[in-house]
DNA sequence: GTTGGTGCAAACGCTTTGCACTTGG
DNA sequence: CCAAGTGCAAAGCGTTTGCACCAAC
């Protein structure tokens, strides 16, 4: 990830590598103000600004992927972004809200889907955001055969 | 929609009137913040929070849904959270980017496309957010054949 | 050495809240 | 009459920005 932010023509700098470190431990979808915080906030080694403009950077470049849950959502007033690193070739997000994992899928074929949709209504399509929310195998399991 | 606010228990006063009034004309998704301004801002007869919490209102009720596209964005810093009315039945949206105009269609076969997600990676889908991006008629048409 | 990156602090914009007042049922 | 709704003003929060300093290339 650091070779390819050099490859695009960034610098790597200890900052980066510094969050690029955090980023990669995240096992659930993460708001850059929270990453921001765990990374020592105000007290830590890293200004806010540098936080925000890397995760826009990262996003920018394809490394990350905005998603539309935020496990902040419950502690939180205003909602935070959130954001998951992205697998290449993989676009859409199952998001368990339960722990927060999330699986990616490829585009299966929503594209016919939205193909027929779109020669119906006479609409020229050029992007689409699909998400899906539910619980993964373990918290299934965890939440109890009876739930 | 005055009367399935009382339905539901909720009083009808003169600013909830004002208010749905003005939602009915939006051809385009918009934002609390656009609509307390288009009813006169601060020195409109409606106050900010009461714009916020009807808007609240009307989608904790089903009468609007939030999308996740801002006519705003480009104006604004913050992005602000659009809403459409919504068609009972309808649960997802196409956006002209352009224009701004939605239409809503209904699952299709979603369902089926994400059942079989489901089942192969043992994930238990409990909900799901589609939107798709694009230009409706009118905008192609405008944008010229040469577009 | 030059340019891109950083940190700080303040600004910004949307959204929520506390509280006293008003109004619908 | 009384609960629900309103308006105001201020706070709260995530996010962006201006600017001087610093470090990667």
């Amino acid at each position: 990830m650091l070779a390819d932010l050099s490859a695009h023509g960034h610098r790597v700098t200890s900052p980066r590598r510094t969050i690029l470190e955090r980023i990669a431990r995240y096992t659930q979808p993460f708001g850059a103000e929270q990453l921001f915080k765990d990374l020592g906030g105000e007290q830590g080694p890293i200004g806010r600004a540098t936080v925000y403009r890397t995760v826009d950077l990262l996003c920018a470049g394809g490394w990350l992927a905005r998603v539309h849950w935020s496990p902040a959502k419950e502690t939180t007033t205003a909602d935070e972004h959130a954001y998951v690193p992205i697998e290449p070739g993989h676009q859409h997000h199952l998001v368990c809200t339960n722990c927060g994992v999330v699986l990616a899928f490829e585009d299966c074929d929503l594209d016919g889907l939205l193909g027929g949709l779109a020669r119906r209504l006479n609409f020229r399509i050029d992007g689409h955001w699909l998400e899906a929310y539910g619980l993964c195998q373990g918290c299934q399991r965890r939440a109890g055969p009876g739930a």
